[in-house]
RNA sequence: GGAGAGGUGGCUGAGUGGUCGAAAGCACUGGUCUUGAAAACCAGCGACGGGCAACCGUCCCAGGGUUCGAAUCCCUGCCUCUCCGCCA
């Protein structure tokens, strides 16, 4: 949520800034709302005012065995008016509130103005995509090789959007998860979370998925929903806490399944697993104090970095633009990776500095010694990395002519030291 | 699933209709003492909203209700704990 301060005092900066996003700020709206809102606050708190005087001095008389007939009259029609003031200023405060619920962060200064990922910025490249000298074969045509990708069962089982992963692909896929963990708790210095794959409505607003995008999600009985991204649980961690300074920045990891019900994206990436209904992420999540989150972006986005790095995958970092920008990031930085079959690069993580704009949603504060006082903290987080499309880009970059695969060294370990998956016949 | 207990400030925990935003303790902050620290003692110390300010309002899990007045009484929901049952 952006700072209802900020809305109300400086409605033209944030108008300024919306901007590069594309969006324009209903100024006219905001001001009747605010306008609305004094009429009505001023008029409620009156009369709860006069309703508490004349309450107390009723008490008094009473304790004094005083007659209170006189002042029971004098409050007698009060009530009726304060049950109106006070029921017009709540609808007016909802309508605020749907209101900037619905508005995005603010983008950073260093957000570069744009509508789509052409306008995005490149930063830096890393690696060198491998000259191969045949025709590479998709993921998908690897998988079948491999007898470890299914997409017609799975569809099967469940429907489009899904996959099947069995024995040494399936593995791969294990191990790609176990190594990421590894990294970030051993080398990185992450605290590993389990959390839950169903969440409520409230943890989904904190983060900012609702109430905006209830299309992107898939809804379970009994007002759960899956988990679109662990962004969801593991940052409410914090929702409602006040965290001693001590304990800044917190730093999880976590390795879940992510669900997404893909709405509107009908004809994109339909072949493969690049876009599923469910996937597994390793996901990096800090909770910062406001001075420290710029430089942790920095830091996570080298962390989510070291996993293609030690993977030996080429991969880009972009600097999103406004229009690219999530709803609750200020600013992203998206790892995209190279697919030697689609010869281009695609997202693998997406890293973003969210300051204070889900803290305050979920109202996640820690105590600043300075002034002895709560304060919202900041968010970021970052895919560390996606588990699904590293395996992708792993079986895609590795490889080689006869359709077999190269395990990356750093995977060995957890493949009981298996070098190569080699193509089976199906069974 | 059955039976019971309970949700109060950063924490523990008192408070069962009227100066209660809330006792006490811990923690925290400042001071005295000390070479320094600890201990002891003294003082301060909730959050949120509105207002230039004085100040006003709201908040004792959430939502309704009763009342001139609710942390306190009533209803509903959520959550936690204990015992039993079942179960990975």
């Amino acid at each position: 949520m952006i700072d209802p301060q900020l809305l109300r005092k400086t409605p033209q900066l944030v108008a300024d800034r919306l901007a590069v996003r594309g969006l324009t700020l209903d100024q006219e709206t905001l001001a009747a709302l605010e306008a609305e809102r004094k009429i009505w606050q001023t008029k409620t708190e009156q009369l709860q005012a006069e309703r508490n005087r004349i309450s107390k001095s009723i008490g008094k008389a009473k304790a004094s065995g005083e007659s209170v007939d006189e002042l029971l009259a004098s409050v007698a029609g009060l009530g009726k008016q304060l049950d109106e003031a006070a029921q017009q200023l709540q609808q007016v405060q909802q309508r605020w509130d749907d209101f900037t619920l619905a508005l995005p962060n603010l983008p950073d200064g260093s957000v570069p103005a744009g509508n789509s990922d052409a306008d995005n910025k490149l930063l830096r490249d890393w690696g060198t995509p491998r000259g191969l000298d045949f025709e590479p074969l998709d993921h998908v045509d690897l998988g079948a090789g491999l007898a470890g990708l299914d997409f017609e069962t799975a569809a099967d089982i469940a429907g489009s959007r899904f996959v099947v992963m069995t024995g040494q692909v399936a593995r791969l896929h294990r191990a790609l998860a176990q190594f990421m963990l590894d990294l970030h708790t051993a080398d990185h210095g992450y605290e590993e979370i389990y959390t839950p794959y169903l969440v409520n409505a409230k943890s989904l607003q904190g983060t900012g998925q609702l109430p905006k995008f209830e299309e992107d999600l898939f809804a379970v009985s009994d007002d759960y929903y899956l988990i679109p991204t662990a962004e969801v649980p593991v940052t409410n961690w914090a929702a409602g806490q006040i965290l001693a300074v001590e304990h800044l920045p917190k730093r999880f990891v976590a390795h879940t399944p992510c669900f997404r019900r893909e709405a509107g994206s009908y004809g994109r990436d339909t072949r493969g697993m690049i876009r599923q209904h469910q996937f597994d992420k390793v996901e990096l999540v800090w909770l910062s104090r406001p001075e420290d989150s710029w430089n942790a972006l920095e830091t996570l986005t080298g962390h989510a970095e070291q996993v293609l790095q030690k993977l030996d995958l080429p991969y880009r970092v972009v600097n999103l633009c406004g229009g690219d920008l999530g709803f609750s990031a200020a600013k992203t930085y998206d790892l995209e990776v190279w697919l030697p079959s689609q010869k281009t690069y695609r997202e693998i993580s997406s890293c973003s500095n969210f300051l204070d704009f889900q803290a305050r949603r979920m109202q996640a504060r820690w105590r600043d010694p300075e002034t002895g006082k709560p304060a919202l903290l900041h968010t970021i987080n970052g895919s560390g990395v996606a588990v699904g499309r590293a395996l992708v880009a792993v079986l895609e970059n590795y490889q080689q002519a006869d359709g077999s695969v190269a395990v990356p060294t750093v995977l060995q370990p957890y493949m009981g030291g298996l070098e190569i998956l080699a193509p089976t016949a199906a069974t």
